[in-house]
DNA sequence: CGGTTTGTTCAATCTAATTTGAACAAAGTA
DNA sequence: TACTTTGTTCAAATTAGATTGAACAAACCG
């Protein structure tokens, strides 16, 4: 039967296994898990573009994990679906443009906490205003300030890496 | 009983709250555990350097935690012990210079990864050369070419970033 | 020395995050 | 219509990682 022939055929080789354990380890120190790094490598070392079936035979991972996945990497710009294939189901291809992984990832990632650590420093700032002790309240503001000074470091430096890094 | 005023004097204020979850918020971020926000936190914002004890006992973590997050924060450069005190006990304050806060990291954080990966991409760079299928072994020579020219960016970029935020 | 204070270590416990898989929806096919 | 294929969702199980706390070491004190 042709259940004798199972398994096997759809694990990694020696070479993808590195690239998927390369790319896991690279994803984690982003923060990502695992599935992420897994799904990334081993797309990005394939020739052809791959269906989510494909990714969970291969990595033996579930359905829900190579769907949501997909979808993180996704919304990264860090995976698009493939052109073309007349077919229903749906295959997809990595982007391995630097510039377009680091933009999708301070878009997602950075981006938003930036802003909202904005509007805590501005809370402080109130916050720390309402202090009476004149003191204390001098301290306050200066490590206020910093805060601030840190953000807006934060925010000049973001264009200038996603210029350097674009090639 | 002195055990009737106990417990209340050393939680933190609204004030200290509010700013130490920021600081958890923003070392999560970047990938590191609450008790090392709180910590780094809590010295950001008091006017005089703190005692481990001190930490264990407004932040109510353990002694444990709090060892282990003085060390790796003294260890990013974030934190330091003050001068001075003729105490036996250490205290500590925290480091609030951008440059050096994120020189440390990525002293302690980035470099060891771009070194980890450098290796791996040449081990992946043989492997590839064993390949016997020229068409498989070219895409896989592009591919390999491809993660060489990201870690060599990411190297490039380090030192910029560093400058830009030195101030 | 024995007792106290300060801080570290690490196995056990707890918590938060990830992964699973079954139920479901959507879209095609016959 | 009923059946198949493809993909999503989310509660439950699992796993990885952080935290605890008791045992220990080191340094000082009387």
């Amino acid at each position: 039967m042709a259940g004798l022939l199972d398994g096997d055929q759809y694990d990694l080789d020696p070479l993808e296994r590195q690239v998927v354990s390369m790319f896991v380890d690279g994803v984690r120190v982003l923060g990502m898990p695992r599935s992420i790094g897994e799904i990334y490598g081993l797309l990005f070392i394939s020739p052809t573009p791959l269906s989510l079936d494909d990714l969970v035979q291969k990595l033996h991972i579930s359905k829900g994990s190579a769907s949501q996945g997909l979808r993180t990497l996704k919304s990264l710009g860090a995976v698009r679906e493939a052109e073309g294939g007349a077919e229903r189901r749906t295959y997809y291809e990595p982007a391995i443009e630097l510039k377009r992984l680091v933009g999708g990832f301070i878009r997602e990632q950075i981006r938003p906490h930036l802003e909202s650590g904005k509007t805590k420093i501005d809370r402080l700032a109130s916050t720390a205003q309402t202090i009476s002790d004149p003191e204390r309240r001098k301290f306050l503001g200066e490590r206020v300030d910093r805060l601030d000074r840190w953000m807006r470091s934060g925010g000049r430096v973001l264009p200038v890496l996603q210029k350097l890094l674009g090639q």
